[in-house]
DNA sequence: GAGGTAGATTAGAGCGCTCTATTGGTTGTA
DNA sequence: TACAACCAATAGAGCGCTCTAATCTACCTC
């Protein structure tokens, strides 16, 4: 388990450590014949380079160190594609840990890159502070996807919630809901700006008074758990926003579980058009969010800061569309069923 | 965006870069007023170690190397949980890297980690050949999850993946299905066991003329791919299991959206038991792995490793068990219906 | 007051690499 | 033949930390 150094390689090609540090990184000024003799002195060795000790000399890694904040959310899924994609044309590698949907997690995931020194960080979803997120770009590059801000110490990614709930909103207000409650994602990424997005909203369509927000979290549970407040007390609302996909599949889950149609009882709108949405058992009417652009956007914007060592910020604020589908109808006169039927699945 | 160094930080506490060293590894020895004074200069000049520089020098890095082989697929976020709450509790921090589902990409994950010189390397669903694991082992400590091996180089957790196909099999054929079709995991790990265990079961339920396989992998398109070449040509089968959950909400998916009714006109079964399985729109049928338990194994044996020199292999197998919901059911006599019909979601 | 002991602190040699400055060797040119 | 000009290769000083061995105090004990 103990590795061959750089000076293993030299000796045993006859040259010295210096020429076998030059190959390893691909210089010209290296002549053929020693470049194979290292190389093949190298393999025979079965050398790996140590990019520890590579680093600590260089002070580069190559790596940018990417922070998702849920594994479990296909969201995060889909960005990272995206960066990976465009990291790796640029030569990056990545490394990636998860925040564990909590501040403390993020972190401590953040702490171990800084501590390992990559050369950037994304974070994507983040629940830090503003105040954090500026004591953070004063240690590293840093871009920050899926939330919005003006800082000029960081680059951001995002699409533009508060537009995307809007959306939402005038689509449900136009097949005639009212009552359009909204289960939100708490500290969630973009979460305030959807809150904020829905209660414009409903007052610009002269809703108010049916404004109803119910915390929530970006997360399955939080969408079972939002059902059960929402119709546990006072009239239960026609339709109903989930701040984000995932919780959308917990919201429907629990609607089909009461026995409520949907979107016969209650139309759903979720957030995020993860490919999920898109499935024939889901079908969920939501908000695109171009995950894939924003990872590489996000990936773009920090090697920019790194090889083009730019420091003035980047704010890239793209627009949502929604994506209709069939959890969202127009509203009923009926009453909620409340004998669930048993039968086989439909489209 | 320059870092202060423990030299910074031992001069300005007036002490030896030696002494901050100390401090900063929990050292018992030494007294109360150094460690105060050093932590108070560290403070200030907004210390953080260089964990680079502190590897270098120790050789440990207190890190495990996570290579996911699909950030989409829920279930190595499951995992994940495990393995997280696992090395935290030991003392060691978790890095992710994703393989992308392919060979290369692993690779390319495996060496990073490699070249960082983590501490040792947890491979979740790994495939790579045997004698890549194996050459792997030689460099680091190994461990791999989500698939069974007997080498002595490397530990392996996993459950019995012959086994959880051949109770789908027998689950299936006591529901009076003869035409049990598989859509196969291709090169995924426990994919070829899978295979074996249904083609084992089908022989010995005397239904060795209607196995049928076709070839696949871990992923939703298979499903759908897959649906489309079983419906295609031959008689269609009347149930399909399918290699894992994430193909199976794939195949449920195209089922449905060709109008076939699940699990009337076609039973489904698939493999993991991810978080979607259970929701109401999906119910599926599937082989339960305990995927946080496999996780903090994974962990734990590794940590053995790393903190007891343990060298001798651990291979652990575990039993699934099958999860019965309901898109499985007894098979029927009349026609696929072979029109669609629009309606409302019910359970 | 010499000698012993234990605890706190430090000097200094690495860890495996990069990088600047320098040396050696070859070719071209006056 | 001498000198520049150039390319290939190397010596050696770091990078920021750890760790062993040595030193330095302070306090006992006889």
């Amino acid at each position: 388990m103990v590795q061959p150094t750089m000076e293993d390689v030299a000796s045993r090609a006859g040259v010295s450590r210096a020429l076998v540090s030059l190959v390893m990184r691909n210089s010209p000024k290296v002549s053929e014949r020693s470049r194979i003799a290292v190389l093949e002195a190298a393999e025979e060795l079965g050398y790996r380079r140590n990019l520890v000790a590579h680093h600590l000399a260089s002070r580069r890694t190559m790596t940018i160190g990417l922070v998702l904040n849920d594994l479990h959310n296909p969201f995060f899924a889909e960005m990272t594609d995206g960066i990976h994609e465009a990291a790796l044309e640029a030569g990056y590698r990545i490394v990636i840990n998860t925040g564990l949907r909590n501040r403390a997690g993020e972190k401590a995931a953040v702490d171990t890159f800084l501590e390992f020194r990559t050369d950037g960080i994304i974070l994507v979803g983040s629940e830090l502070f503003g105040d954090e997120l500026e004591a953070l770009a004063a240690e590293t590059n840093l871009v920050v996807a899926a939330r919005v801000s003006t800082s000029d110490s960081y680059d951001t990614v995002s699409i533009d919630d508060r537009l995307g709930a809007q959306m939402v909103v005038d689509h449900l207000a136009n097949l005639g809901h009212q009552r359009i409650a909204h289960i939100d994602g708490g500290p969630g990424a973009g979460a305030r700006r959807r809150r904020e997005g829905y209660q414009v909203a409903m007052d610009r369509r002269g809703l108010s008074e049916h404004v109803r927000v119910v915390a929530g979290e970006y997360s399955e549970h939080a969408g079972t758990a939002g059902v059960d407040r929402l119709l546990s007390d006072g009239e239960p609302p026609t339709a109903i926003f989930a701040a984000n996909d995932l919780m959308a599949t917990g919201v429907l889950d629990r609607l089909v579980g009461r026995g409520l149609r949907v979107p016969d009882d209650v139309s759903l709108v979720g957030f995020d058009n993860t490919a999920a949405a898109a499935l024939h058992q889901m079908s969920l009417t939501t908000v695109d969010q171009p995950c894939e652009l924003l990872g590489r956007l996000a990936a773009q914007y920090l090697i920019e800061r790194l090889d083009e060592e730019r420091t003035d910020p980047v704010h890239e604020l793209l627009t949502p569309s929604l994506v209709c589908r069939s959890t969202s109808g127009p509203v009923t006169q009926r009453a909620p069923a409340n004998n669930r039927s048993k039968g086989s699945r439909v489209s």
